[in-house]
DNA sequence: GTACCATGCAACCATCGGGTTGCTCATAAT
DNA sequence: ATTATGAGCAACCCGATGGTTGCATGGTAC
């Protein structure tokens, strides 16, 4: 719907979602099977995530065989760095 | 709900909102009333956006006398920043 | 070829979120 | 004292979202 950021906001305003990205950033790729192992949820509550992670442009699939991989986009690696120093930006502020 | 940073994202992720933001930074202040002139919604539509920016620690509010002024908290000052710093981010990787 | 495994798709459910209208309450302004 | 203005409920509407279950499909492995 032409609103980047917005799409991009919401998308990481998600938990899920955002552990979802550190995931895959540490891993460097992943499917949807292999997340929903480290998460409460069904694997297709997964795709919905990564769907939306795609939609946003934080993340990219490629379909190899019967698996579909995961891995993030610039995008996504820049998001997934900001994440880091804002977490320890609100550790610092905090105590 | 104790995840802050969801509460920020989820914030941000709303245009009128985003655009309430950028409207007290420049202005420094500003009432619900005030902000409704700026947006094609109510006042009390206004009102729900302020409450959700203040429940993520954007800004604060102060009564005097009959109204109510909203100003930047230093957190929402930062990611009006930012805000800025993205914008200029994607414009300049896009075209 | 048969059985298995990761996906994809669809329907459905409950809650949340952005928005509205309508009314009351308190503080100015006259 | 009356009126007008700004704010604060509360109830309601409806579309989006996070989640589920159930089933169909397409590769892999035997």
């Amino acid at each position: 719907m032409s609103d980047p950021l917005g799409q991009v906001f919401g998308a990481l305003a998600d938990p899920s979602r955002r552990h979802v990205l550190g995931f895959i950033a540490e891993r460097g790729t992943a499917t949807a099977t292999e997340l929903t192992g480290e998460l409460p949820i069904t694997r297709q509550a997964v795709a919905k995530h990564l769907a939306t992670l795609a939609g946003a442009g934080l993340v990219e699939s490629e379909r190899q065989g019967r698996e579909t991989r995961y891995r993030l986009t610039e995008a996504g690696e820049e998001w997934d760095d900001r994440l880091d120093a804002l977490r320890r930006h609100l550790e610092r502020r905090k105590p």
